[in-house]
DNA sequence: TATATTTGCAAGTAAAGACTTGCATATTTA
DNA sequence: TAAATATGCAAGTCTTTACTTGCAAATATA
């Protein structure tokens, strides 16, 4: 009912996160997305509607056909809430790296703490 | 049951990333984090435990006292899936810009396509 | 030692999620 | 027009998720 799906919810789902990486090389069919997976082509096309709700997919009529195309615009929101966290893991690897200079340049023999 | 927990499932519901929000900042113990919010001890230590499973939160004793520590490392997935398609909305943003820079610069009396 | 505090564990519930099967509809092709 | 193709809709099932309440265990404080 909510307009704008929850877009983490969305990506969640590893079905969907393939759907996702199959259209944003090409757009393809509805039944072609379906037969690559190992379930009813209605469980696929339901995980599309979940990406259509969210905007990640836009449906393009053509004849009888419907064309999924990736509309990745909404995965901004995905990056600016992780890219707040980049720091930590960020930081974290500068202490190792400062933690690996330090061993390497530090005399042979010098005392542990204990 | 599988050790290495879901990150994308864990960042999925809303609870579990304001967790993740407090604890970055500072580390806190089970209780502080349940008072934040409306609804059980229990099922924040549930919340808790899904982001100690996948290993985005470790915990620390500390007499009858558990600290949550934010250990952010594996959001490092989620930031290289994300941006795997930065290109799709970077790329549909440099057209707005550039048709921001075409509708700009053009003559006043410029003929419109119809 | 008695009591309060912090937490864990277990059982139960209610709602959401991920499917399935069956049938209807629209469009194309023969 | 009849048959094939692409899809949508609806009902039902099975599993997972997000909680709840109640009780037990460990640690700290009076």
């Amino acid at each position: 009912m909510d307009s704008s799906q929850d877009i983490f919810k969305a990506i969640a789902d590893p079905t969907r996160r393939e759907i996702i990486h199959m259209v944003s090389k090409q757009s393809l069919n509805l039944n072609s997305v379906a037969e690559k997976f190992d379930m009813s082509r209605q469980a696929v096309s339901l995980h599309v509607k979940i990406l259509t709700d969210c905007g990640l997919i836009i449906i393009k009529k053509q004849g009888r056909e419907r064309y999924c195309e990736a509309k990745l615009d909404s995965l901004r929101e995905i990056s600016a809430w992780v890219e707040q966290y980049k720091k930590f893991w960020e930081s974290r690897l500068d202490s190792l790296e400062n933690y690996l200079l330090k061993i390497k340049s530090a005399p042979k023999n010098a005392k542990r703490k204990k």
